[in-house]
DNA sequence: TTGACATGCAACTATAAGGTTGCATATGGG
DNA sequence: CCCATATGCAACCTTATAGTTGCATGTCAA
């Protein structure tokens, strides 16, 4: 999934990486980065699940790249459906407000 | 963090709720839901303090909206940088695929 | 073919995360 | 004032996840 995948600090770092460089090995990533090559396998596949990374076997060499379909694409196809939601929210919202304003006028009548 | 609110289920469907109907309470969004008023509280927590939810204190109740920046916007901030990406990634990975290709040649030509 | 290199697989550990229960606190209404 | 209601806080349990180590597999190059 998506977000799972990106909610790992290692594995945005790994990402950044690949932006930073297409077509890099396991063990290119993997140096440098503060964990076990194993462990940096394990995020690569969990990176590639989420069709965030592609790869392509040269030998017994493992290239890594930044998915072709954009990673922005993926992302709003899951946050896209909030997006009109935004100003029914702030509406509501507002509504409350004045609901709370006019239960405070009330209750000073009461009082008074 | 904003992939780790999004990256569980019962947050993404709390989010839901709030997109059908903003200005629910902490008790209105925990009916309903097969799990503890407490556990949604956490959730509810989390999705604050991801930027995600914003809330109104009305007495003792609490109300919840999506928050009024829209959540695509967020996300766009994390995920943008990779949206320039893809196009160079595709040439490394193109450029990659006509060096297995040529090594392949290579080979060919040592063998015939 | 053999050795070196690149990756995969499996078992195990530690910590974080989602969930529960029980009790405390604060607000509103009669 | 008192009780019901709405939420918060804290301890605890269970499972998922990030990480480790050790060994197996597969490919290149001499």
């Amino acid at each position: 999934m998506v977000f799972k995948a990106l909610a790992d600090e290692s594995r945005r770092q790994l990402l950044d990486r690949l932006f930073a460089r297409g077509g890099q090995t396991l063990g290119m990533l993997a140096a440098g980065l503060p964990m076990s090559r194993q462990a940096v396998a394990k995020h690569l596949a969990i990176l590639e699940a989420a069709n965030l990374v592609s790869v392509h076997w040269r030998g017994r060499e493992k290239l890594h790249y930044l998915n072709p379909i954009p990673i922005g694409e993926i992302v709003r196809r899951w946050v896209g459906k909030f997006e009109d939601a935004r100003v029914e929210s702030l509406t509501g919202l507002k509504a409350e407000l004045e609901d709370a304003a006019i239960e405070i006028k009330e209750k000073r009548n009461v009082r008074t």
